[in-house]
DNA sequence: ACCTGAACACCGTTCAAGT
DNA sequence: ACCTGAACACCGTTCAAGT
């Protein structure tokens, strides 16, 4: 009863189809991305969605773009680190990416990609950026090119593996995340 | 390699309908879990899976139990090698958590257990276990106990992390997995 | 004991027709 | 430009009837 459906706007636009399917993902996760959840709380018919999209594919698509562009607003923001020295710099990446909305975000698109190929790449290219960003710190610390890919590449690993054991266990501990670090860049 | 495809018994059991899906599940993912994927392999028609089972929930239940028995199974062949040295035994880990046949099992039973909560806990206790080892290895290596978890932490992590993201760009590297132990190891 | 075949509900999808 | 309403395919589910 505490629907919105008596709200029913005269029409509707992409984003607020974008908007219900975020909601719908945030309180109850990538299962209840079901066309007929988000014609009830809309207050309109299937036909009408199929307006706005070619299928849920193309919806799940844009709902995953929005959660890109955060994603890369992330990268970016790493990147934008670089000015930074490499012990700091790598300590800030560590500060951000264990930010608990953030943190949240990035647990959530994760779990989604197991049952979504198409926000498979998206994840890929972010985790490509970080691992370049990591590498370089690497690098700046006057590692050898092979041996700071190993370091990054394993530091990297360790924060995705860290993060989806954490997924189920409750929020994220930077202080964990810190000791990583230490312990990759030790000679 | 057992191709019962084509080979239709006059009679079919639990354990063949179990069989079956595990097959699907490592091959295709938890997606491919559909009784109509069952009935084309095993040449039946759905209302024989309905005999044998309550439901697909039922069938999922069944699938899980096997997927535990085999993640049980695996954490205790891990506590088997604690007889090996110290560096050995690490090597050993790597190299039978890295076996393809278990990696791609691994690998599926972790991908499912984000949408199948009934498996978080078996999960739970072998990374539990794969902890204990290699915190144990690092001790008998003669680090401090501090200096001990943080390692076998960042190294059960780096392997799970490589674990998810191999999942979608190709099969494991034991060599991979190695390096992290040296990296992890050094002093 | 195990299976078929027909039925039904649910959900994604299409499309001609409405405003 | 946006939506309705009816249709259809697919999949999970039920069940009476067959061996």
């Amino acid at each position: 009863m505490t629907e919105q459906t008596l709200v029913k706007r005269a029409r509707l636009g992409v984003s607020d189809w974008i908007a219900a399917s975020m909601r719908l993902l945030v309180t109850e996760g990538p299962a209840a991305l079901k066309i007929s959840r988000l014609t009830d709380t809309l207050g309109v018919t299937k036909g009408s969605f199929y307006w706005h999209f070619a299928d849920i594919a193309a919806l799940k698509s844009a709902l995953a773009a929005q959660c890109e562009a955060q994603q890369r607003a992330a990268a970016d923001h790493v990147r934008g680190l670089r000015i930074l020295p490499a012990t700091e710099r790598l300590g800030a990446i560590v500060d951000y990416v264990s930010e608990p909305r953030r943190w949240a975000a990035e647990a959530a698109v994760r779990s989604w990609s197991h049952t979504d190929n198409s926000l498979c790449s998206a994840i890929a290219e972010l985790d490509r950026s970080l691992h370049e960003a990591i590498y370089q710190a690497m690098l700046d610390l006057g590692f050898a090119e092979e041996d700071a890919r190993t370091r990054a590449t394993m530091l990297l690993y360790a924060g995705i593996g860290y993060l989806h054991a954490a997924e189920q266990s409750g929020p994220p501990n930077a202080d964990t995340l810190h000791r990583f670090v230490a312990l990759s860049t030790a000679r």
